[in-house]
DNA sequence: CTGATCTTC
DNA sequence: GAAGATCAG
């Protein structure tokens, strides 16, 4: 009984992703002459973007990250999610590609390959199905971590999700993520790529005057338990990671903001 | 959606 | 190695 419920719902959504698909060819034909799957404006949001703890900051043409060589992988990845990028377009996946911006080297796919850990993205290809340009974009080494298959497509694909929910709730927000790159780690492949303890996620909200932050820490295993438990401070993955989030807010609105792990101003459901 | 792996060329 | 089919959470 479960199981056909389930069905049901996938069938759903695969017609969902089918229904989009063709709009999305019929907006590509009735705007004949525009190329909509071509984003030539290179990113630039720079107001929001962390510091670079490792002096390597790379911006793409839809998302930034700093890159940790130690590590051969970024410490954070950041990008703005707008409500009009919510296309649910489907794209077929790309190979991953080194990043060839990452002057010191990026990690190579290979260190990924059985070792036993999913090349965990951390700007999700699902926020990039505007453009297949964009879409592919997210398959750079760069962009990934390894993480454990069951907490990817478990807790931490939950939370990506919610991330959508919000940006089409709230009009757009703006994301910083990574693995909290200290202390003992694992490491996979010949490049000894490290293997993240925990992640993190940061959402900023500032569409209106009401500005509003929430950020997530997860160890690095699935659960089960609602994503509210995970809600902490910005403050403390400051301290963890040694990353100073948003330095070009204004001090004192900045300082309230981090302190808070106050989650009542986003909604779950 | 999040992914890996097997088959075929 | 590239591309499609298949499988799993």
């Amino acid at each position: 009984m479960m199981k056909r419920f389930l069905y049901s719902i996938m069938a759903i959504t695969i017609g969902l992703v089918v229904y989009g698909y063709e709009y999305f060819l019929d907006e590509k034909e009735r705007t004949s002459g525009v190329e909509v799957g071509k984003q030539t404006k290179k990113y630039t949001n720079t107001f929001l973007l962390p510091i670079s703890t490792t002096n390597q900051m790379i911006h793409h043409e839809n998302y930034s990250l700093s890159y940790s060589e130690p590590h051969e992988q970024a410490e954070w990845v950041a990008y703005e999610l707008k409500k009009e990028h919510l296309t649910k377009t489907r794209f077929n996946r790309p190979y991953f590609e080194v990043d060839e911006a990452v002057k010191t080297g990026a990690a190579h796919w290979r260190n990924y390959k059985k070792s036993g850990y999913d090349r965990g993205h951390l700007c999700p290809a699902g926020d990039r199905t505007f453009s297949k340009a964009a879409y592919n974009e997210t398959f750079l080494t760069s962009n990934i971590s390894p993480q454990r298959h069951d907490f990817n497509s478990g807790i931490w694909n939950t939370l990506e999700q919610k991330v959508r929910y919000w940006a089409h709730k709230y009009d757009g927000v703006f994301v910083v993520t990574g693995g909290v790159l200290k202390g003992e780690m694992k490491t996979i492949g010949t490049e000894k790529v490290a293997v993240p303890n925990q992640f993190y996620k940061i959402l900023i909200d500032n569409n209106t005057d009401k500005i509003k932050m929430i950020a997530f820490l997860f160890p690095h295993e699935n659960s089960k338990k609602p994503l509210h438990e995970f809600v902490v401070s910005v403050d403390s993955i400051e301290k963890l990671t040694g990353i100073d989030f948003f330095p070009q807010l204004e001090d004192t609105l900045e300082n309230r903001l981090e302190a808070s792990s106050n989650y009542k101003a986003w909604r779950f459901n």
